[in-house]
DNA sequence: CGCGGGTTTGATGATGCTCAAGCCCGGTGG
DNA sequence: CCACCGGGCTTGAGCATCATCAAACCCGCG
């Protein structure tokens, strides 16, 4: 219970009073159902083959969610950094394997909401339905405007388009990082790199 | 009235009560907020800059969403057909101007929701939160597995993939849709089909 | 100081695009 | 019934983009 009270909730509060302004006693109820956690850095939240039974909200920490295909090749899906969510959302709900793996990429400070935990939560309070859907959505809306421009752009431009939208992410992660999770191989992200500084 | 009695609801009954067991009431209060309409094809549902007002089930038809980047080049991000649902799901919801366009590729008939008859479902059959929860996150589950395939497999494995998900679209929609839809050009893929033949 | 992961650089080659021409086939009008 | 038209599909030549492989470099760390 000490314990408890280090843990800063009024992050994760104004998250989801975003979606839906909620009384203090239903955030109480709500922060009291989270479960804090700390990782350090290079652990696996998840791994290909496991059943996903948490969706983690980021207080602090970096984290990368990816896919390894056929020929071992890693394929990142998203980079999760502090205020966003991070789960294998079809594992978590449908209780099957998951194709994906989770990794920290720095030490984290996480709160957890397990499968029994968010049931609870969603029968007490009904309007949390909403906020996952908000949830969910904005991330489809992401992946949506991430696939276009896997498709449509060049290198260089996927490139440029994510410095301007993640311009903190670089910073932080390895560039071969970058690369898989622009789809293209670290050799020639350097490259582009190399060009876009030589024409100032 | 009379006109209703003609529309089947079966299948759009089936297809929600596959996320909750609605009960045959609850289920009339939804079949009767649901607006039929028939559209002929190649018109548009929605053009870019437009606010979309309608999430629409499929009774029957095909459709497809497409996006239309700076060099003009369409990108297909979905086809629909029956018992799918099709919107623009951030436009209609932030009532902000869609950057999408939906045209009918073929004569459809819809079940229409709009703004005003879903809020009204919401707050009648909370449940139906649920519904629209897991649609979504299908959809987002879907477009995360083509991101994949789109970074990480080559055209012809793409358009394999594709012929194993989706068997009966290539039979309704011309191929360079396809093509679009994989992110390849459509000569491209007039060549892989070629050269999968010889493979006999 | 040497090791090792990450990044850079260069040479070579594959994948897939562009452009242009020809073909197939259904629809339309004479 | 046929000639013509047009959209979509195919085919080929040439080319841009990007991957692969190998070597060198950089730099923090033991």
């Amino acid at each position: 219970m000490k314990v408890m009270a280090l843990v800063n909730f009024d992050k994760i509060n104004d998250h989801v009073c975003r979606c839906h302004s909620f009384s203090t006693k239903e955030l109480d109820f709500f922060d009291s159902i989270l479960q804090y956690k700390t990782i350090p850095k290079k652990s696996f939240l998840l791994q290909e083959g496991e059943i996903c039974n948490f969706e983690a909200y980021v207080l602090k920490g970096c984290i990368r969610t990816f896919y390894v295909d056929q020929n071992g090749f890693e394929v990142i899906l998203q980079f999760v950094i502090e205020d966003w969510w991070v789960s294998d959302i079809a594992s978590f709900h449908n209780q099957v394997p998951s194709k994906l793996f989770i990794e920290t990429l720095e030490d984290c400070e996480l709160l957890i909401l397990n499968p029994e935990s968010k049931d609870r939560l969603l029968n007490e309070l009904p309007y949390f339905e909403r906020v996952f859907r908000l949830m969910v959505q904005r991330n489809l809306a992401a992946t949506q405007n991430r696939l276009i421009d896997t498709i449509s752009k060049s290198a260089q431009e996927k490139y440029e388009e994510f410095l301007v939208h993640y311009p903190t992410i670089p910073q932080r992660v390895a560039q071969h990082h970058i690369a898989s999770y622009l789809g293209i191989s670290p050799e020639f992200l350097s490259k582009v790199r190399a060009k876009m500084t030589r024409a100032y």
